[in-house]
DNA sequence: TCTTGTTTTGACCAATCGGTCAAAGCAACG
DNA sequence: CGTTGCTTTGACCGATTGGTCAAAACAAGA
């Protein structure tokens, strides 16, 4: 056959390296798909749309990725990484209060710079996130591990006395209040720069509700 | 003319009021179209789905409104009123941290009771409301009224110096995150009832962060 | 009963959707 | 130069989309 259908193997049988010209499309593409579906959803999104945001032709572009879900769940897995990394990086060694504020921050860092990749994950996660329900399990260790450890300081007086997860849940929805909801922040403040304003007073409300 | 076209005439222009059969099928259409949108979003949802759950044939449904954007468009405007009303409420002569923890607690239960209007909302603002840009200017008027009081309490010292803004945004982000990440939110505790946890935690953050 | 206006529907439409395919274009190496 | 294999594209496909329309079915009062 004529073609070499690189695209389809899975990550294993790499039998060729990826030329530079594959490399660029490819990595063009993911971040059309990026642009186009966070701000269309998955469905809303449209092969079109995404072609031409990466100077391709839709069959050219379907040479690259075997489909729209592919893309799709190709952006989400690479995303989930980067967006847990912040949790992954809070140390059961640390001094409590530091390590959990120093999270939400880094957190809240992630809204500002990555909105995109936020949207993306809220999209999915809105619609019962039926092409990441896979990933949950994972998400679910991850949570359960640091939530071990809040209640280990709970429990010793370090922090005050609160439900690990709860807490996970502000941080979460906190921050990315700024990036999913971006339009209604920016509609009520009157303004652009909500970031510096959210970094001081997520520290507040932490450092508050923290305290032993 | 034939048919009477009563769905395209305005509020103010009732020139006939709607039978009773008229009545029960747009409330249909609308929960239908609640159920749908919600979990689909406006691009995802289509008409066959609406008019199915409404138990209508397609030409049916479009008897009774004229396009699709129009079921949304009734929807949105209907839910934004109500999902406003516990912000409306708050008191300025009230107690100051019983008035906000009180808005936050009707704010949770609206989450409980209506998770269906939260993500259709969720959906809307996450898409950069294209269809509910026009609400903003009024959305913005009650924030501001609101955040003035905050601010006063604020200034006398009745409870903590913070911005009113960050603060309403932080009751809404962590009550809507019940409601539009639901999924998540069960995926990760691994049971289904986190409203009375979650009222309780809301509860002890809300008054570790407005104490004085 | 007949009449009048409301309600419902099957058939249909143009546009758009995700995706295919054969053929043409192209770069690189001998 | 010619060959080989990677890249790009125009034309096309079946399915689905939101929406239309004329005609049929129905309800209700006279």
């Amino acid at each position: 056959m004529a073609t070499t259908d690189f695209c389809a193997k899975d990550d294993r049988n790499m039998t060729k390296p990826p030329t530079r010209i594959q490399k660029k499309n490819r990595a063009a593409i993911l971040a059309a798909g990026l642009d186009v579906f966070s701000q269309y959803g998955f469905r809303g999104a449209t092969l079109d749309q995404i072609a031409d945001a990466a100077g391709l032709s839709k069959p050219n572009l379907l040479y690259y990725f075997p489909s729209k879900e592919d893309i799709h769940q190709q952006l989400l897995s690479g995303l989930l990484d980067t967006w847990l990394d912040p949790l992954r990086a809070m140390n059961a060694q640390g001094d409590p209060i530091a390590e959990i504020i120093a999270y939400a921050q880094r957190k809240l860092d992630l809204s500002r710079d990555f909105p995109r990749e936020s949207r993306i994950f809220a999209n999915e996660v809105l619609q019962g996130a039926p092409r990441l329900g896979n990933e949950f399990p994972d998400l679910k260790a991850l949570v359960d591990e640091k939530a071990a450890i809040i209640l280990g300081w709970s429990k010793s007086g370090k922090i005050a006395n609160l439900d690990p997860y709860h807490l996970i849940f502000l941080i979460w929805a906190q921050t990315q209040h700024y990036a999913d909801f971006d339009v209604q922040v920016r509609a009520v403040l009157g303004h652009d720069a909500p970031y510096a304003e959210a970094a001081a007073f997520l520290d507040h409300m932490l450092r508050r509700t923290l305290a032993p």
